[in-house]
DNA sequence: AAATAAAGTTAGTCTTGGCTAAAGTTTTTC
DNA sequence: GAAAAACTTTAGCCAAGACTAACTTTATTT
């Protein structure tokens, strides 16, 4: 009789929306063999492998994740839309504050991270519709649709951008405030056109024009976060 | 020895701040020799007399109160100026999202109550700035000053207004969202001019005249949450 | 194939913030 | 002065979500 004490489903806690966005960050975008690691999660979360573990088995008690011990775990559905549902708090709320309070993009990040559990829906839709049902942030990431779909464009990083090619800026992925300071004051905003003059061997640094005014000398590291439209598909077609 | 793991003063926690709010709205204006009692906080917070003499007590050790046993509790400077953050979160966010995201008074106080203890100080003022730094939200209450200082007028109730003595509704004090419902659907409104015509004996309802319109029957419970100009210090003075 | 390293799990503990129930204390009211 | 109400104390319980230490499993080297 393992009647749960849980079974009138409570909504999630912070906790478990936390664990379900970070599983989401961590699957591949193209489908493995394996799941996402205990130590992933314990390392993106700055939480111990053994409460990671711990907490996994009651996710997947609760069906929100598929979890083979030692083989790492799998969004199921119900888990996938609780990570977008996240996700879209957050991108809208962090939206809204650059577009509607002024704040600066390297400022949004850490009031969202708390702020995405504690909104309601009615509040999110409002602060979307107010900013013109958008389906992007201001730094180029998609906003998941209501119904937790989202688009999954396949972009490629700067890093991996042929010479004297001009590229436009289209995302920024998540990077530190001061680091994010840093690239807007290089002009590194979405829309940008960018090429790059040269690559230093070894993974160094890149040699890159901006808006075809400026050179700046940009750290392999920061390349690999920047990301634009993929050619691939004209290629291999 | 009695080094306390909290010594390095964290962050109270929400719990400690619901606490602090509801024994700040407890406190009489008028400061009376008794403090609040253990009972009404129980009562007002939903929560045993047990777990909340529990809690006193870890409030009176951080020094967030002054704590007398059987006497009842007051607020320190410290416990007082959280209270009033916590208010001001609430009101300015209250009137932020009447006045930009078109809420309706009676849907803001959930959101509200959960919000006020996760939003930053920069947000809080980004949104007050934004509003034009009122200094009351739209039912009339005050929004504490950032420096903790209120506004404290006194104010009459309805129920206590002189008959045919026409007065101007100045602070709807928080009702459940039917009944803002209701009274907004009478106009009642901050600036409403009313007239009592007449009350009924045993505290009966009032039969009032609004805005020089129309004739309604209200409630006399529901007058005691209405407040308008004090007229005692003409009278007194 | 064994040895080692890396990853993962188990078991036990802790803190926070709740609860109940029963018994004793203090204050207030009658 | 007695009874009622408010309050505290004690004891024991619970759930969530962390932790550490010890052990197990899987992967990688040699
Ligand atoms: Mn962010
Ligand atoms: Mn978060
Ligand atoms: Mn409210
Ligand atoms: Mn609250």
């Amino acid at each position: 009789m393992r009647t749960r004490k849980n079974s009138t489903k409570n909504a999630p806690s912070r906790a478990w929306e936390d664990y379900l966005k970070a599983i989401y960050k961590l699957e591949k975008p193209e489908p493995t063999d394996k799941g996402v690691q205990t130590k992933e999660l314990a390392e993106r979360m700055s939480i111990s492998q053994a409460s990671v573990t711990n907490m996994l088995k009651k996710l997947a008690d609760e069906g929100y994740i598929q979890y083979e011990p030692y083989y790492g775990v799998t969004l199921n559905d119900s888990g996938r839309s609780i990570a977008m549902k996240m996700i879209r708090n957050h991108r809208v709320l962090e939206s809204y504050l650059v577009e509607r309070l002024g704040y600066s993009w390297d400022e949004v990040d850490e009031e969202a991270e708390t702020l995405e559990h504690f909104l309601s829906d009615k509040l999110v839709e409002r602060m979307w519709n107010d900013l013109g049902q958008p389906t992007h942030d201001p730094h180029g990431s998609p906003i998941p649709n209501i119904d937790g779909t989202i688009e999954r464009k396949n972009l490629t990083s700067l890093a991996e951008v042929k010479l004297d090619t001009p590229v436009m800026l289209e995302r920024i992925k998540n990077r530190s405030p001061e680091e994010l300071r840093y690239l807007a004051s290089i002009g590194m905003h979405i829309g940008a056109k960018i090429v790059i003059k040269n690559q230093a061997p070894f993974n160094g640094p890149l040699l890159i024009e901006v808006d075809d005014q400026h050179f700046h000398a940009l750290d392999y590291r920061m390349a690999l976060a920047l990301f634009v439209e993929d050619n691939t598909d004209s290629i291999n077609h």
